[in-house]
DNA sequence: AGCTACTCCTGGTAGC
DNA sequence: TGCTACCAGGAGTAGC
């Protein structure tokens, strides 16, 4: 790669919460800096990042491979190996991967370092590290319990409906449930819920199909602009100095806005706490379920 | 089965 | 100004 072309690619990191839209804004990024590349060494600043006592094991197993794909699953990001096995890259609350030149400078917060063939390195930066770089001979290991993909043409509205309705949880931890639906975090479930006039606190047991299929609609919906707008950004902790911020935090219905005005009805934002998440809500748009939040249980039949 | 609490982390911020 | 205490949060786990 040119020094130019290889340019074109360092700082063009987003900055975001990483959920779906973020994670797949992210693959979109680096894969042409990474696919066809070899791993010529690993640098390790962090080895929790890699799973403690990994990081010998991963060495012996990466050092050497070629990267033959990038691809998202849920909120994994998949660096397939060519021959088998994954290194499988989760961002978690603050990670970032980014496509420097081999002899760039590293960021502060540097956890893991591929450095790569022709001039390349991906950096994994993670302030908080709570971000992971998994090596995963079989990926299967772990992509193989996670939910449908929402985006997938495959996945109905019906298939929405039985997956929540088969359970007896509060619907936002469900939708949050990555075993459930693949891809989904707090912000998304917020502006979904909302969009589909769905509250946080409703009974997955009691959702109707006419009610499954709206939250399908606008899970869909959401994703697909929030993945056009390349994710959402933060400024809380996060600084945008270069590189392109997302952004569909500008389209934010109800997600950081408690205590303001409802775009859709002008009714006061709410934040409350449900499953030990943020959780924000209109009260207007999305009616209190009628029941009790927590039924009690039947009787012994 | 599903709920809560706790863990991992650190920069930012509210309160003094 | 400078200190401390607390907060955010994805996902895994433990305990009830």
């Amino acid at each position: 790669m040119s020094a130019h072309a290889l340019n074109a690619l360092v700082e063009r990191h987003t900055e975001v919460m990483p959920e779906l839209p973020e994670v797949e804004t992210v693959v979109r990024q680096i894969a042409p800096g990474v696919v066809g590349r070899t791993i010529a060494a690993l640098d390790v600043r962090w080895a929790r990042t890699l799973g403690d006592g990994a990081r010998a094991r991963v060495e012996r197993a990466v050092v050497g491979r070629r990267i033959g794909a990038a691809r998202r699953r849920a909120k994994w990001i998949v660096l397939d190996l060519d021959g088998g096995g994954a290194l499988l890259v989760h961002l978690r609350m603050t990670g970032r991967l980014t496509v420097r030149a081999t002899d760039a400078a590293t960021d502060p917060y540097l956890r893991v370092a591929l450095h790569l063939s022709g001039g390349a390195r991906l950096d994994f930066d993670d302030v908080r590290k709570f971000g992971r770089v998994v090596w995963c001979p079989d990926p299967a290991s772990v992509l193989g319990d996670l939910g449908p993909e929402p985006l997938d043409p495959a996945f109905t509205p019906a298939d929405l409906h039985a997956a929540l309705s088969g359970r007896r949880r509060l619907l936002k931890p469900l939708l949050l449930d990555q075993t459930v639906v693949a891809g989904l975090g707090n912000i998304y479930v917020d502006e979904s819920l909302h969009a589909a006039g769905l509250h946080p606190l409703a009974r997955s047991e009691r959702l109707t199909l006419p009610e499954a299929t709206r939250l399908h609609g606008a899970v869909r919906a959401i994703l697909e602009r929030a993945i056009a707008c390349q994710g959402s950004s933060f400024d809380t902790f996060y600084r945008t100095p270069r590189g392109e911020a997302g952004q569909y935090q500008d389209e934010f219905q109800v997600y950081d806005r408690g205590g303001e005005p409802c775009r859709t009805c002008g009714a006061t934002i709410e934040r409350l706490v449900v499953g030990q998440r943020g959780t924000h809500v209109c009260p207007a748009c999305q009616p209190k379920p009628r029941r009790s939040p927590r039924p009690r249980a039947a009787r012994r039949t």
